[in-house]
RNA sequence: GCAUCCGUAGCUCAAUUGGAUAGAGCUUCUGACUUCGGAUCAGAAGGUUGCAGGUUCAAGUCCUGCCGGAUGCACCA
């Protein structure tokens, strides 16, 4: 167990003896925000203290009375209105890094009991091109499923494809009629989407069409073979289109159960709620009203008009008889439970649409509250991309930024920025030719997923291309620089790539210390990024680790070093880059070994 | 109108959810062994956290009221 966990545990265990009666589950121990406060602290104390109207200094002298932490830390000090502050002894931090080096751990621990979790992410739809906007989810989602497989977590990723709805009406009725055999071989989604503009413009301008267009979709509906061929075949070029850029971004699901698949429960389900006095009939449609157990201001279910708090109901069945995304949400949290009796269930969907959400999770904890106490249901919500003007992000021509359009440029850029650099070096230095396009395909790749996972996923944020590619700052090539610089120095140093041969670290300077101390931290960052549903506190930290790594490949030399310092350099170059790795590898990014 | 989210350095963003002197990068300026990979590092400059109150040992973070922005409010998802 790491050191600062071992403290955390003894003073759970004071604190239980000072006041037995206490929740220690809070009680925690975390990073010091400034080294002059130590390695470690802990402020849970003071509000410990407060909740129970006693003075925080002398409780926290109470439990150090209880404390021993000998072993891992110089004797604990009370600072401020009541920190305990902790100092790694330099033995402990050894040790803590001898056994990493030994490939016992990477500074984290795998979760104790670990959940069941659903991850709902991406929801292309069918006929439609992927665009900017799919990113945030495809992105944030697959970081969260490998953050949570990486703790040890049972995930399973499942992508709601859109491919059920009454887009379907339109586009088969432009298959029938304007279909370009000849254009749909060369792209198939943009004439799939040429379709559906323009039957869509001609159902705006004239009731007839939107008639002949719900038609066609009673039709599917009602299982006639001929649609029901186009309809599938839709779907199969729409599949191409998502194998291919879950490929280009090595994003994996284990489902992919569209709308579609939930289709025959729908009835019963509507059925069901109105049997039970859930959903009731209004205006032709069915609806699910306030139970008014929430105040009004936290229902939402009302909404006020000029004053007055008047329904907002959830639609669950249209007055046509049509159902909407919210049976089928109902649907698809009753079957994933189940069939997988999950203890949480992610949704990776923009923030706009909170409110369907509370609505669908107070629904279903109406509807199944037995199994809603069971499992965690949460939606992960995300801001817009905007350009660079400070509106959402389009191309030049006004339309929206295609995603695979989008993946090519990074990579086209990136590939500039490669070759500029690789110019620049003797022509010793410099890399084959023949490596600068795969080189280009991870930094662009890269560089495009890093800069969406950085900002604080609820904000919107600006997209630049300038930034995600620059070499410096916070961004993917700096930490793609700081892992190939590391794994040069192995290169040339093969024989000593694993492992610590003697047995104890020695690390006196001060960069050698602070980037050990730091790997120490990964663990927990990984726990607060899985918990927050935050990929970008990863982030951070890795952008940290690999400026501290820097600091100390610097001012300490390695290889030129000798003895026992040179193999502790070594050991620290080795688990930097591990963790580097391993890091990148939550977040969705691939590293490579020369650049 | 009501609800939700947001407002932090000239710009783009952080701040481990109430903790100690609000941190980075870009930009500007200064410096680093003829470089274990200079796509690097060290330093300087830059702030009344939109405004005004409140809560407490402690507020960028919580509460109230304004100002400004985005989004959502019955059959599209």
């Amino acid at each position: 167990m790491l050191p600062h966990k071992q403290i955390e545990s003894r003073l759970q265990q004071a604190v239980r003896a000072v006041l037995p009666d206490a929740d220690v589950s809070s009680v925690l121990v975390r990073p010091s925000s400034d080294s002059k406060f130590g390695d470690y602290q802990s402020n849970t104390l003071m509000s410990l203290a407060k909740a129970r109207k006693m003075n925080p200094r002398q409780l926290a002298t109470d439990v150090l009375s209880k404390l021993d932490v000998d072993e891992w830390a110089e004797k604990p000090e009370i600072a401020g209105a009541g920190f305990l502050n902790f100092r790694l002894k330099p033995s402990a931090l050894a040790k803590a890094l001898e056994s990493a080096a030994r490939g016992e751990h990477l500074f984290f621990d795998q979760a104790p009991q670990p959940k069941t979790v659903v991850v709902d992410f991406s929801s292309p739809n069918v006929a439609k091109p992927m665009h900017v906007g799919h990113i945030r989810s495809t992105g944030i989602g697959d970081a969260l499923q490998r953050l949570f497989r990486l703790m040890g977590h049972h995930v399973i990723s499942d992508n709601h494809i859109g491919d059920w709805g009454t887009q379907f009406g339109k586009l088969l009725l432009g298959w029938k009629q304007i279909l370009d055999r000849s254009a749909l071989e060369k792209d198939a989604i943009a004439e799939l989407e040429r379709l559906y503009k323009v039957i869509n413009a001609e159902c705006d301008a004239n009731p007839g069409r939107l008639e002949e267009a719900k038609q066609e979709l009673v039709k599917l509906q009602a299982g006639d073979p001929g649609n029901t061929a186009i309809w599938q075949e839709m779907i199969q070029l729409s599949e191409k289109q998502f194998d291919n850029i879950y490929g280009r971004l090595g994003v994996k699901f284990d489902h992919a159960l569209g709308e579609s698949f939930y289709n025959p429960k729908l009835g019963n389900i509507v059925a069901d709620l109105l049997a039970r006095g859930i959903a009731r009939e209004s205006e032709g449609a069915v609806a699910v009203f306030s139970d008014g157990s929430l105040p009004p201001k936290e229902d939402p279910f009302l909404v006020n008009r000029d004053g007055e708090w008047v329904p907002d109901p959830a639609l669950i069945r249209k007055s046509d008889g049509g159902f909407n995304y919210m049976t089928t949400d109902l649907a698809t949290i009753d079957y994933r439970i189940q069939t997988w009796s999950p203890q949480e269930i992610i949704y990776v969907v923009d923030d706009r649409q909170s409110m369907h959400f509370k609505k669908l999770f107070l629904t279903f904890a109406r509807w199944q509250p037995e199994a809603a106490k069971r499992v965690k249901m949460v939606h992960v919500g995300f801001g817009k991309i905007m350009g660079e003007d400070g509106k959402p992000f389009k191309t030049r021509s006004g339309d929206t930024v295609k995603l695979d359009e989008l993946l090519e440029e990074a990579e086209e850029r990136a590939f500039e920025v490669v070759k500029a650099k690789q110019l620049e070096r003797t022509e010793s230095e410099r890399l084959p030719a023949n490596l600068w396009p795969e080189i280009a395909r991870v930094v662009g790749i890269g560089a495009v997923k890093y800069a969406d996972l950085l900002p604080n996923r609820q904000s919107d944020y600006v997209f630049s291309w300038d930034k995600m590619l620059a070499l410096q700052g916070n961004t993917a090539p700096y930490l793609l620089y700081a892992y190939a610089r590391i794994r040069s120095i192995f290169r040339k140093n093969a024989e000593q790539a694993s492992g610590l041969s003697s047995s104890s670290l020695v690390l006196s300077a001060l960069e050698e210390i602070a980037l050990a101390k730091y790997l120490l931290n990964f663990g927990q960052t990984l726990e607060a990024a899985a918990d927050e549903y935050r990929p970008n506190f990863l982030c951070n930290y890795l952008y940290e680790l690999a400026g501290k790594f820097n600091s100390f490949f610097e001012n300490c030399p390695v290889l030129k070093s000798e003895g026992a310092t040179r193999e502790s350099r070594l050991a620290l170059c080795d688990l930097t880059a591990k963790v580097l790795k391993q890091g990148l590898n939550a977040l969705g990014i691939e590293t490579l070994e020369q650049m």
